[in-house]
DNA sequence: GATATTTGCTTTACATATAAAGTATTCGGT
DNA sequence: ACCGAATACTTTATATGTAAAGCAAATATC
């Protein structure tokens, strides 16, 4: 997790029992208005991810006993017919290479996917879901819709559309506008 | 991390080099479209949010060799004069108690905070930064602050409030619209 | 075609995160 | 005052995550 914290803001966020504190930003020398905007939507923004990432966990484990690593895992090579190199999977998964070696291996052992090396490039290995590792995800994938539905229940079609848009242009600016 | 998979989206969202897998969605079957957008916008949020943290992490390590979590530890402290409990630190933060124990902890040893015990409830922890910490996070923040400028800059003032309103009204129904 | 570089992945060491169980302490009701 | 429940926190076990180093295979350069 991140910024909860700098300004009041994520403060504001997350906490209704203190609303006083949100006027107590004399520690913010030297930012303008704008700075505070941006340092709130940021918050607002990670605080709303965390909060339906916290949901999605919580009945992920609750109703199928499966953390959600392994559904993002599963979600990705279930729309990968042909399976995934593991420089793509982490990639997609926006995790460290580390990290998805260490999620297949385990998933591995279970049986829900395989990894096998390529035939013309002996450094790549090819991750794909077993047949077990599908019927999984078939299994979770309408209930995870269904929550994600519950989450944004608080938005009009026409505001998620305009939601997705904004965000959509957020999104072009990290990626291509990044100063590295 | 979570749902990056789900649906075509959070491949369309981060994955420009397979931009066909955008139209492979034979497997949302029994989705309606008002689902997929719901989905697709969960995972543009998703993203914007870890990719804005991942780039303030790496800031955060080069400039100051300081971890995220610290970070967001001491700007907590920071407004808040007269400490936090365990309890309050770890719900502003939004990590789970024993994670703020361990925070503090290594914090601790690093002398940047304080943790004592409170005069009329044993049971309770105050927690407080020393000014060596406070000085680390006086250091850092306006570094970040520009940070977060350069992240939302995609956005005109306009949008970015247009934004902060529609993420309010999401965090809304999240926080109180919840189902349990 | 030998060498240097890059690429793809794993390993290592460690920090950060969770859930669940454990331990006191406080509180509520009587 | 007592006792059961709730609260606040820590401990434990483990998963998930990172960064950085390591290693082997592929690629580029000469």
């Amino acid at each position: 997790m991140d910024e909860k914290p700098m300004d009041e803001t994520n403060h504001s966020d997350i906490d209704y029992h203190h609303p006083q504190v949100v006027d107590q930003s004399d520690f913010e020398y030297g930012l303008t208005e704008q700075d505070k905007m941006e340092l709130r939507l940021w918050l607002r923004l990670l605080t709303c991810s965390t909060m339906i990432e916290q949901r999605v966990r919580d009945r992920l484990r609750e109703g199928f006993e499966f953390s959600l690593a392994r559904f993002d895992v599963l979600a990705q090579l279930d729309r990968a017919p042909e399976g995934l190199s593991m420089g793509e999977l982490s990639s997609r998964l926006m995790v460290s290479g580390g990290n998805a070696t260490g999620l297949t291996s385990r998933m591995l052992a279970e049986g829900m996917i395989t990894r096998e090396p390529v035939a013309h490039d002996r450094r790549r290995q090819v991750v794909r879901l077993t047949e077990h590792g599908r019927r999984l995800f078939k299994q979770m994938y309408p209930e995870h819709a269904r929550w994600i539905h519950e989450a944004m229940s608080g938005l009009s079609g026409d505001e998620q559309q305009l939601l997705l848009g904004l965000l959509g242009k957020l999104k072009k600016q990290l990626t291509d506008g990044g100063p590295k």
